[in-house]
DNA sequence: CTGAAAGCGCTTACAG
DNA sequence: CTGAAAGCGCTTACAG
């Protein structure tokens, strides 16, 4: 376990040359087998690692990948991580953190993953807007890094992207409550913007207007704590009798207060979530809820960044992924 | 926005050299004023980002740090780098993950960050073992890597690391538990092994044995639809009027189960958690939890990791944060 | 205060 | 199949 092997002392000890262990490295194919395995077995005895760093600057490729992530403190984040991160990992890619709050320069903090110089970026940042999105491509396209959109929406067809359909489950879930006989339907929204919960929000107005329904789009903060009083308040002289929460846990924040306040769910009040997390399987009622592969959106999009960081040819830029309704006692 | 601009290019623009480009951006108090400003100007110009490669391969020094985990998914590990990744945007450092799945080589893994050459790890994996932990003591000793351990527990005070004293609040909690009359206090902890539930479990058994009660502790799997069978059957034919989960989500699944039961909570069965999530807000009864500061632990660890990166003198390697219990319905 | 030069640890044409 | 040499884009003694 001795500290700071170098090529050349592996060169030194093999008896070759320095560009030979690197192509025993690299291109293993272009080196006599004999030779091969004597600098191998070198490698190993000293117990080589090439410098990542040094390979880097050589190779003008740092098999790093950068993530950018606004909020990484959100579940489903942490989540898609995991999936990026198994992948990355299979393909022997690092992962390089990025994140962007609220209020941070989008062109700096470009510049800054630019300057790291990652062959590839990974976007999860779903609270960005039109004119950032299109500084974003336009950056990563003049540095020829490739990128995927991870559980974001642009509608733009030459982004590659992975996700599911937000505007047909918010579509379909809102059905379901309809055909339950439900009339007074609130969407239960956030107050920030995300990408994705405009297109649920859409998939429900569009289920709405089709059965001749008003939509109702009600913005929380999502900070449970608040929600409370917000929805005790506002709801207190409203006709409803169903509710969807974007997510899972403001669903169930709303169907408390809900029962708490005489609406028995789901007698008198239908409720469903997005997300199929552990707040709908702990919830009291459970919850129904969309189950969104999470998981899956990262370790596609990372897969999909390999092929484009390997310039490989496509079928599709934009990978939709299943998702499906999990049934529980709120609905 | 121009593509690629070198060192080379702004010293050429500056009229002067490299050297002094370099200067102005790591020592600009050697340079004379005037000059400074000069070269200031043509790098914002042209957008000139020093490659983060080059200079790490030239200083030794990358800037990044590597963060250690096994299982990103979560809740308290997200959170905690959050607080990582805030500090450490502060400073200046970029993040570079590492995942430790269940059945890895350690040792390939340490090598690998080694390899990255990074100037600092943070140890998230609270699942290793003895062994392990002096693998990677000895490692990153041999390759002057200062690391941190940021909430996992290892009984080393050479080893720097911030976490909170779990074995008291699972002393302080049992006790509380015990002052409100209750005598049949289970604590349900996990199945597979982590050095900070050891410690709960710890401060719960003194507490009970001082107590001159009998501890007992139930061990889950931690997959909440798994534990609803698993603490039915088990909880069947016993005496049980108290339980302590070492995570929220497992004390609401018990405590789920237990007003299904015919156990009313807290009358009949008083029940607590640790980290308070909003599973104890969003439970009904709500929860009773040990607050834990683990987006502080986070950013501590961090913070700390950047004055040993330094070489700063340290009063004390080991950080204590506090802890306090939430009091709501369930106890 | 500034520049010329060596060097960080690799990769990759280019010859042979 | 292999080696000598240039180069990746910086930093940092060393002179001056």
């Amino acid at each position: 376990m001795s500290t700071k092997v170098t090529i050349y002392e592996v060169a030194l000890a093999a008896r070759v040359s320095l560009a030979t262990v690197s192509r025993v490295l690299n291109n293993p194919e272009k080196v006599k087998p004999d030779t091969r395995e004597r600098v191998l077995k070198v490698i190993k005895e000293l117990g080589y690692r090439p410098n990542a760093i040094a390979r880097g600057l050589a190779s003008r490729k740092t098999t790093t990948v950068g993530v950018l992530i606004s909020d990484i403190t959100r579940a489903s984040v942490a989540e898609m991580l995991g999936g990026i991160s198994d992948i990355a990992m299979k393909y022997s890619y690092s992962i390089k953190l990025f994140s962007a709050h609220e209020n941070i320069n989008i062109s700096d903090l470009l510049n800054d993953i630019v300057a790291e110089q990652v062959d590839g970026v990974l976007l999860l940042n779903d609270e960005l807007d039109l004119n950032q999105m299109k500084t974003i491509k336009e950056t990563f396209d003049d540095n020829d890094i490739p990128f995927v959109l991870a559980n974001v929406i642009y509608d733009d067809q030459t982004v590659p992207s992975v996700s599911i359909d937000y505007a047909k489950a918010g579509y379909e879930i809102t059905k379901l409550m309809i055909e339950n006989g439900r009339k007074d339907i609130y969407m239960l929204s956030t107050v920030r913007k995300y990408s994705v919960n405009d297109q649920k929000e859409l998939g429900y107005t569009n289920a709405m207007n089709e059965a001749g329904l008003q939509p109702k789009v009600f913005r929380t903060s999502g900070n449970t704590s608040v929600n409370r009083q917000h929805f005790a308040n506002f709801f207190s002289d409203k006709a409803v009798d169903g509710a969807i929460g974007v997510r899972d846990s403001i669903a169930v924040s709303f169907m408390n207060i809900s029962s708490e306040t005489g609406r028995r769910v789901p007698e008198m009040v239908a409720v469903a979530g997005f997300q199929n997390t552990k707040y709908g399987i702990l919830s009291r009622p459970t919850l129904t809820s969309i189950d969104i592969p999470v998981y899956d959106i990262g370790a596609v999009a990372m897969r999909l960044l390999t092929k484009l960081m390997n310039k490989e040819k496509l079928d599709s830029l934009q990978v939709v992924l299943p998702h499906y309704i999990v049934r529980r006692e709120s609905l």
